[in-house]
DNA sequence: GATTAATCGTTCGGGTACGAACAGTTTTAA
DNA sequence: TTAAAACTGTTCGTACCCGAACGATTAATC
């Protein structure tokens, strides 16, 4: 991937059908590099560390979520993973036929669900999530570790400011 | 989104869960910063810009790619926008019944498939794209400017570390 | 306390999204 | 110059993925 034409001829290819229109090539390029990126190692992790497991992204990460702030309602669950309600049903669906998962119904509040692991599904994860750390490492492996950081809050500040503007 | 915990709550209860394996948090907090980003982008996009012109993330790009290269293999167009070329076959054929692009087989190659932009399509990219690109502004606004170029470059790094582990 | 509004998870319909298997074409080897 | 290998795009099956509409529950308003 990472395309084969440089970022100067798409500038001008760009320019050439839009005439003197001004256009923002520096956010282009981010957007553009940002989708690249997160398509690369998404599909690597997926063809790699969770096809063993017969995993998909989603599944992975509602797993993870999951594990981490166990019982854990759906809506959060939606939330911290970036996708919408009607897609976690589906994958819901999934992981509590494989046996991962459990649903239950929150006594509190009767619009709630409260999604657990099942001991089948911590054993997975006590096993996959350091796999899978180790193909995040591998994925950066020829990034600068002084960067990391400031690579993390630039992508924090894009996330922040997206949903900023939702909510006007 | 941009989750309701603080990193620190996250790094504690994975750690609490694997005992005192080593994980690295820094690259953890990287990729997951990468898809909370890419994703909150491209869904303000989705329901912002293209929602408009009834487009789809993935429509979008293969007629960007189009717009810019014609006439261009479909080859090309998957390799460019990271994604599968049976992703592909779909949404072309989505674009084609739309009369946004046509579809000839090269003469050259018998193989190869040629695509290109309509009228209509040419019409419907000049005043999309500017719409587009003032999104992608709107969406890093709240970076520095400064730190864009470095931001891509970190983004790009990634894409070609991930691309060289893929053919290992 | 009854009506209204807000919230939550599910369902529905249509459009992606992938790997694998396939047929057709071109290139490479023997 | 055949046979084998490589390559391209499509089809197939399955799983996502979203917005919108929905029913159920709770909260707010009067």
């Amino acid at each position: 991937m990472a395309g084969q034409h440089t970022l100067d001829e798409t500038e001008r290819q760009v320019q050439a059908r839009l005439g003197d229109l001004k256009i923002d090539f520096e956010a282009m390029a981010v957007t553009s590099n940002l989708f690249r990126a997160a398509n690369a190692v998404r599909n690597y992790l997926e063809r790699t560390v969770l096809a063993e497991h017969d995993l998909s992204w989603t599944a992975f990460v509602v797993l993870w979520v999951v594990w981490i702030w166990e019982p854990v309602e759906s809506r959060v669950i939606a939330e911290e993973g970036g996708f919408s309600k009607a897609t976690l049903t589906g994958v819901m669906q999934t992981l509590e036929g494989r046996g991962l998962i459990t649903r239950t119904r929150s006594s509190k509040d009767g619009r709630l669900v409260l999604v657990k692991l099942t001991a089948k599904g911590r054993k997975m994860m006590k096993q996959l999530f350091p796999e899978f750390n180790k193909g995040e490492r591998l994925a950066l492996a020829d990034l600068k570790r002084s960067d990391l950081g400031s690579f993390a809050d630039l992508l924090r500040a894009v996330t922040l400011t997206v949903d900023a503007q939702k909510t006007n």
